[in-house]
DNA sequence: AACTATTTTTAGATTTGTCTAAATTTAATT
DNA sequence: AATTAAATTTAGACAAATCTAAAAATAGTT
């Protein structure tokens, strides 16, 4: 398995072939910064490897095995993400990039000692669910902020977009995971929330309130 | 810098480049499992880009900036096999392989997060040196077992050979770095040495004894 | 249903790192 | 010094992953 072919089953997999549509070519080449065409190659390369399901023209969707690597590369992601935070002190922005190289590293004994160092963590700093070794993990039953009512409280527990700049601007503004939010108004004219965070009250925009997750 | 320029400037400073003489193309290629003929392109493009010197049938050694791009890959190298053994709990025969893929890692913050958890060590597992951020390091004033005299004490401080064979082997005899050790007897015929190790008495073959380090 | 626009694929080229086989240079030996 | 042996380089090929430009298929629209 290279790095490449690992990257375009990750990303499908994030693209939402969990499930069992079919994933357009252009959204995959969008999304991994690469041409179409280049997509197409790579498909018919992981049909032969029996981890897609690809017809011509009909999209690419991962098969079981697909689905177990893509996990497999999910868990290292988020494990080291973890590890970045819980073990290096890095901040929650600044592990994505890290990761990616490091969820590349072959060995199995690294990852299951370094889930063991961490204690076995079920989410990682952006609270994404963490797979385990056989791929089971649980979602959050979360709600988007942006589609709870005036009145709403409840605790961040994730976010969508985990973003440099979007985890940055919760920073700033004290959002983080484990903070209790309540939704205090909501102005009809832009759907801007006004919120409690902690003990303080900020006012955040519909796009802010589209990433948070509260539960 | 590609992971294969690194590890042909890794290799190339293994080979004892990081004095002044000039190593050859075929000792380059053996020690890499590669041909002549690839190092012969490496090294064009490795002069390229100023890292070595290398004339055209004369040989390959590294410029100063090589031999600071060497010591950093070092450096990560050892840092990793540090970080495996010590919170990990990694043998040592088991952290080479895995090393190796994380020498390529490329993150400053991560490898001087890493080098503090570690709480800057200035030996990796195998009683290597590990080199600073400026690339400084101190080598061990070591002898080998081999060299030294009937009589001889001293604590194990390195060992030479670190395949996962070599090791092993020394753990089935229990003798490990920090472990004092004297030379009680010497066999004429073979140079194999009657030894003392820790509180038990042991014979090893002067093969063995020409890759252990003592102080 | 015909036409247009979009998406997707193909064909051929490019880059990186490697290889084989042949040619060249250097070193060793008679 | 001539010859043989060894080391090194060149030339040309290949695989992986990508790209561009053109062709083909699908989807959307009148």
């Amino acid at each position: 398995m290279t790095r490449s072919e690992e990257n375009y089953l990750k990303t499908i997999f994030h693209l939402g072939s969990g499930d069992d549509a079919s994933i357009n070519t252009n959204a995959i080449a969008e999304q991994m910064e690469t041409k179409p065409s280049s997509v197409t190659d790579m498909a018919k390369k992981l049909a032969e490897k029996g981890l897609v399901n690809y017809k011509k023209y009909q999209g690419i969707s991962l098969t079981d095995a697909g689905i177990k690597t893509a996990l497999s590369i999910v868990r290292k992601h988020r494990l080291w993400e973890t590890f970045l935070v819980e073990k290096l002190d890095f901040a929650w922005d600044e592990v994505h990039e890290v990761a990616e190289q490091l969820e590349h590293i072959k060995s199995e004994k690294l990852i299951d000692k370094l889930d063991q160092l961490l204690k076995f963590p079920k989410y990682d700093p952006h609270g994404d669910p963490i797979p385990g070794k056989n791929g089971e993990f649980q979602e959050h039953n979360k709600d988007l902020l942006s589609e709870l009512p005036v009145g709403a409280h409840g605790v961040c527990v994730g976010v969508k977009d985990s973003s440099s700049a979007f985890l940055q601007y919760l920073d700033k503004h004290e959002i983080s995971i484990g903070k209790p939010i309540q939704i205090l108004g909501k102005e009809a004219f832009d759907g801007s929330l006004h919120l409690k965070i902690g003990e303080r009250e900020h006012t955040v925009s519909h796009q802010i309130a589209c990433n948070i997750y509260l539960k």
